[in-house]
Formats: structure tokens, sequence, C-alpha cells
DNA sequence: TATGAATGAGTCTTCATTCAT
DNA sequence: AATGAATGAAGACTCATTCAT
């Protein structure tokens, strides 16, 4: 990670970022190697060590990366929305939509899961989006919006039913994002509600 | 996939079996070699390849002899169930028992799901879990018990919520079942029926 | 090589070699492992290793084999003929004649002939067959019905036209021994002759 | 197959189809091992992967640049000679002079004819081989210098003689390559005038 | 900055042969 | 005589990384 970089330098950085991140999604990231990244850019090798320092390293870097862009979505999204429970329906909307424009995102996160040397870049993001959620569940309860409970296992139980539906028709069927949404904020918020 | 396998070959086919689930569970896949799997059985690397074609075929065996014996248990507890939604939340526990005791199975199948290779054995797994569900799902719709919706779109979000408190409290944390089981079956039973 | 052998031992050891000579016809030598052979039998390791000590020895026997089998052929054709000349050509006929009998011992003296380990026997069947040529081609020069030269070259290059159209039409093609014959005496012959 | 090569490159390449090629011919192709032939020339095992993209690859290339290099020695010694059967004869020179100073390939195309894997390549160069030679007997035939017959076979049967005298003198003896010439020129013109 | 070349440890797999029963 | 099991050396090939230019 170079500090100072050439507009030219930035480019060539993005490039390499946006082109493993297809490959990577595409075949695995295993399976491409960095002989295949370089190539698909018509660029030498040295290109690639020139901006990372390591394949692992670009990964960490592409986790990071997305997840930082997938919360300004859900920031964006929520605003300054008063209601604890419509936080947790926008951030839902929001979280899908955002997965819908960056599937590439979405295997690599599943592969990273796999791989201890990732655990740390993961957990990190893992952790501010569970405590996005459950920040707004603590609220809603202290409200009394919803029953008092654990308000970190509940808020895993939502993001497992987000990460499975993205999963299952955002990415794989390409299903339209507002009838996904509908069910998980439905099947989320009555579970939270009863 | 030798047909013919005397007492002495099905003892052996078992130790390898349960050794490289258990190296699997623990480095991984890809970092576990077949050296690491016969010398930690201390045999020589041919007898690998008598009882399998190859490493892949070995984490496909693995993966449909888990799920079997998931199955397995989950009819076991349901049983004789005559209430759909109840026959619901028996599997929930079930399936979180089974994980309990299983933990190897567990990271295996989340490695599996990032290599196409095992895409089809794995689909195949999930579809008879996901059938399952969405039998019960179908038959409390029926009663009234539910609203009408989308069976398989909510088997899925069910085992979504499933699948994330397995991993983060069953597998990571060792929490106990049935703590977990109690959130998990409130909120699966409460997003279904509102 | 056991001394003696059961009927149903001799049995066996035929089957052997059959079976052996016909994978490596198709496959190769080195393709077709002990194993293939066996399986091909439906029969166990270990009855290999009793009749062969080793693949090795196998191929040693087959080329053996088949070429006292080739010489029988050619002296039951050549019977009583006083004619050198008439002698060579109906040991060209016969040679087409047993190879479009035993094409897969073609391929197997072809593969031979690539390792340094069959030099010797495949060294000492072709002395064999060169002498016996060799032997009429003194006659014919004796009797000053071709010209004097080196005989053991000419028997090499006559052998060499033999070979050629015996691998490019009887093996390949599968073209009738009559036709070819026609064509490798007339060609030989007169190459004699002049 | 590299589409770029710096000069340096072209030298390894080059180094590398040279080293194989005697050591295919001094041990044969299968015992000689990928790192057999890089460490005979003192580098890593890469850099034969950067080369070729397999041992198969190498070998397909030996065979098709020895074959182009042979046909190049005919046509130069050809030349423009305009009598039929006089360019037979000067290509079986050529080519017995060529094979004197290639050895090395002469084993290399034994062993290829053994491997269904190199049949495409041996036969393409067989079949230029071929052609050559019949175009030739077609025109002595239409001049009325030989009978008609098959000019495919008689071909074939030509060089059938070459390939044997090559082998067993050229080569395996080290003859001179005039005498050679001279019995083999007599033996195949003999043979198609008769 | 960038390239082509090189490294070499590490992977899966094959297979002739031997052994215990 | 025969079997299933086991051995283990050897082979082709991959690939992240480094280096000389």
């Amino acid at each position: 990670m170079r500090a100072k970089l050439t507009p030219r330098g930035k480019d060539r950085r993005e490039q390499l970022l946006r082109t493993s991140a297809q490959l990577f999604a595409e075949r695995g990231y295993h399976p491409t190697s960095v002989a295949d990244i370089v190539s698909a850019l018509g660029v030498g090798k040295g290109v690639f060590y020139w901006y990372f320092s390591s394949k692992e390293e670009l990964l960490a870097e592409l986790l990071k990366a997305g997840n930082h862009e997938l919360r300004k979505r859900q920031q964006q999204s929520i605003g300054t929305e008063g209601d604890s429970l419509r936080r947790i329906e926008l951030g839902i909307e929001a979280t899908l939509a955002w997965f819908a424009d960056h599937r590439d995102h979405f295997s690599i996160i599943q592969f990273a899961a796999t791989d201890e040397t990732f655990a740390p870049v993961l957990a990190r993001n893992e952790q501010i989006g569970l405590a996005d959620t459950a920040r707004h569940l603590k609220e809603a309860m202290a409200d009394g919006r919803i029953a008092d409970s654990d308000p970190d296992m509940l808020a895993r139980a939502i993001h497992g039913v987000i990460g499975r539906l993205t999963r299952d028709y955002i990415i794989d069927r390409g299903a339209s994002v507002a009838e996904v949404a509908e069910l998980a904020k439905t099947f989320c918020l009555r579970g939270l509600t009863g």
C-alpha cells in the first residue's frame, strides 16, 4: 500500500481491484491466479505487486472497501428516520439493493468466511453491521416496541435471513429487490414484534 | 467407490472419513493435503486412493453422509407430531442439536459452498431440507395457521436464521442448544404467524 | 515362470496373456496397469504375480511367443519350396497374413522397440527373421539369380517394406492381404533382381 | 506457446528443446522427467512451464520442427532436378543424410508412433513426406518411366525401406550415408522400374 | 513504473509390487 | 491359488512471489 499514487496509479489500482473482484466471483479466489488477473488487464506481473503486497492483501482490501460502501448506502437510506423499527426495514432494503448491484462482493465474502486468514477483516465488518442493527433493536426495546431479548442474537437472526435470501434470490436468481425485501421485512419485523 | 469391502476395509474407510472431516474443519479443505490425511493415520498414500478416487470425492461423500444423518435426526425428533408449526420447531431444535454434535460438518459445508465443484451435492442436500420445511409450511397455510405466502422463500428465511445462529453461537461460542433454540423458534414462529 | 502348472493354471496364464495383449494394443503398454489387466479378468492382483514375475516379463513373453508363431506360419507357408526367390515371396505373404490375424502383436512390437528393456528380446526375434530371409538371398546370389550384394542389408530393406505396408494397410486400414502382398512381392522382387 | 519472447527467452526455449531431444533420445520420453530436463539446464522447474504448457506440447513441437527441417533439406537437395526418378533418389539421400545428423530425432519419432497422443502430429508429418514422394511417382507414371500402380502404396514401401535402413545402419551402427544410400537407391529404383 | 523471466516448495495422483490372510 | 489391502517412490504441473533489466 503505497502512500502516494499518481492519478494514473490510482486508476491502475482500481482496475486491479475491479478485475480481481470479477474473477474471484466467477472462478473463486484460489482458482484465480495472479497471472490470470494481470493477463486479463494485459499487463505484467510486476504491476500487481507494485500496488498490492500480496494476493491476500488485495482480497482484504476488497472486503474492507465493499463493506464501507454497503454501510454508506445503508446510512443514506436510513437518513434521519426516527422510528427504530422502520430503520431496520430501511436497512434490510438497502442491503438487498446494494448486493443486487454488487453481486461479485457476495461470493467474495462467502469465500473469505472459509479462510482463517480473512477472519479478522470479516469479523470487523460483521461487527459493524451487527452493532448498527443491535442499536436499533435496543432502542425499540427501550421504547417498548418489542419485547426484551438478546439484541445481538436477534441482530444475527435478522442478518441470517438477509444473507440467505440475498444469496438464493438476489444473487442466484436475479429476483427483484422489492419482492424479496417485502418478505424479508415482514418476516423479520413480525419475528421481532410477534 | 469400491463395491466390495472387507470389514477391515470398511473400518479404514470410516477412519479416513473421520480424520478428513476433522482436518478439513480445523485447517480447511485446500490447506489439508492428502499427505496430511494419510500421515495422520500413519498409513501410506496409496491407501487414500484405494478407498476414494480423489480428494473431491471424499468431500462429496462427507457432504452426502452428513446430510443423511442430519435428516435422520430431524425425522426422529419430529416423529409423528401432528401440528405443522410444532414440527418446524422440532426441526429447528434437532438441527441445532445435530450441529452441536457435528461441528466439523458445518465448516465443511461452508467451504463447499464456495467451490463450484460441490454445487451439485450441496444443491441436492439443501433442496431436501428446504422441501421438508416447505411441506410443513404449506400444511400450515392450508390449515389457515399462517397467512398465504411463498413457502419456499419462507423456508429459506428460516434456514437463514438457523444457519446463522448455528455458526455464531453453536459453532463459534459453544453456546447451549436450548438457549439458542429458544430464540430461533420464537423468532421464526412469530415471523410466520405475525 | 512356475515350472509346473495345472491345466487350470495354464488356462489362466493364457487368459492373462491374451487380455494383456489386447489391452496393450488398445491403450499402450504404460497406460495399461496391472490393475486394468486383472480387473478385466475379474480376478485379484495376486493372480498376475502368481503367473508372471513382472509386467515386463509378461511383455517379453508375449514378444517371444508371437514371434514363434509367426515363424511357424512362415515355415508352413514355405514348406519345401525349392526356389529361393519364391521362398521370399511366400515369406512375405505369410507375414502379412499372420499380422492380419494378430494385429495386437504389431502395436506391441512397435512399443517394445522404444524401450531399452526389451531390446534383447526384440533383437533376438529380428535376428531370426533376418537370418531366414538372408539365407534365401545368399542362395539366390550363389545361384546367380540376383546380383551379389550385402544380403543382410537387403533383408532389412525387404523387412522395411513389409513392416511399413503391414502397419499402413493391414493394421490401420484393414486392407486385404492379397492386394498388399501383390505390391510388396513385386516391389521387393524387382528390387532384388532389377 | 507464449507469443512474445525476448532474445533471452528465445535462447532458453531453444535450450529446452535441444536438451529435451537429447534426453528423450537417450533414455526415452517417459523415463525422462521434467525435473531431469530442467536440472540438466540448472534451472528451476517453472522455467519449463513458462515456455511449454506441458511435456506433451514440447514433444509435439520437437516433432513438427524436426520434420520441417528434414523437408527443407530434401528440397534443397532436390533443387530444380527435372527427372522424377532422380528426384526420388536425391530425396532418399537427403533423408539418410539428415537423420545421420539428427539421430535424436529418429528415436523420438519412433516413440511418438506408440502413443496415441502424438498420432495427429505424426500423421501430418508423414502425410507431407508421402505426398512429396507420391508426386514424383505420379509424374514418372505419367511419363511412362514406371508401370502404373498405386503411388501411395509405393511411396510407403519406399519410406519403409528408408526408415528401416536408417534405423539399422545410420542410427544403430553409424554406417556411412553413401554406402547405405547406394543400396537403398538401387533397391527402390529397381523396385519401381523392374 | 513496468516487463518477462525465474524460483521451488507443494499438490494431487498413479502404479508396480508386496503382504497378510 | 487367490484376494483385498497396503506401500511409497515418482511424476506432471501450479502458483505466489521475486528479480534483473
